[in-house]
DNA sequence: ACAAGTGTATGAACTACTTAATACACACAC
DNA sequence: GTGTGTGTATTAAGTAGTTCATACACTTGT
């Protein structure tokens, strides 16, 4: 449960986030109990409020279910987990390739930059 | 003079990065006048405290300077101005790395995806 | 009954940023 | 000199979004 928040994002987005990526990865699975909005307040610091107001968001989008008085669960709606992988993907190279785009870089360089980024130190974290 | 502003970066900010790129394609050169800051609020609409606020940032980080009672130039300094293009470069690649590295995505289906969507409509566009 | 743990709701407080109103010093054109 | 256009500075007010404090309702276990 570590997160590095940063400042420019809204901090339940970042949990919001943070959940997505989990899911992404498998590592959240349905129907998978997921922490009660004051503990996970308390593991990650943060106002219970924010966390409440990250779980509401989720539950708009369908991400997590709750149950009178239980703890929230990962859904097990399998479209909408499938989803959660891809959206990030697409988000973070629109993002990516708008920024980059006024700029005018060689399709081949910008691809040897992404490619060496992204491997670099690969081996350290595994 | 077209600027789309978003609504979650400081207003100040996207104007500098709007100088950034016209800087990093070689649009606007070393010496070169730019607007004042109330011709340049006018043409943004924004208040002149913004643009203010806008060319002081630029004046710190060195991209431009300012003679008494005339307005800004583009820096003559070439260190600096080779710099812009590598930095909002590296920028934009670092973030795009960071964002997608928590999702275990394949190298290959990454760079896939960045070349799709950083050629698509290309041709449209020039 | 009671205590502790759920989710939920409401309104206030805080924060960063933007906008705004003015003011000042200077230079140049006329 | 007067007017206009530069850059610059100060201070206040407004705004939107986030965070916080607090309270409430419900369930379960004891």
């Amino acid at each position: 449960m570590n997160v590095n928040f940063n400042n420019r994002d809204p901090v339940y987005l970042q949990i919001v986030r943070y959940f997505k990526e989990k899911i992404a990865i498998g590592e959240l699975e349905p129907g998978q109990e997921i922490p009660s909005r004051r503990e996970l307040a308390n593991r990650m610091k943060v106002n219970p409020n924010t966390a409440q107001r990250a779980y509401k968001e989720m539950e708009e989008q369908g991400l997590i279910y709750t149950e009178k008085n239980h703890p929230s669960k990962i859904t097990t709606d399998n479209k909408i987990l499938g989803q959660v992988r891809t959206e990030l993907l697409v988000e973070a190279v629109d993002q990516f390739v708008t920024s980059v785009r006024s700029i005018n870089v060689p399709v081949e360089e910008l691809l040897d930059l992404v490619k060496e980024k992204y491997t670099e130190n690969s081996e350290k974290e595994v």
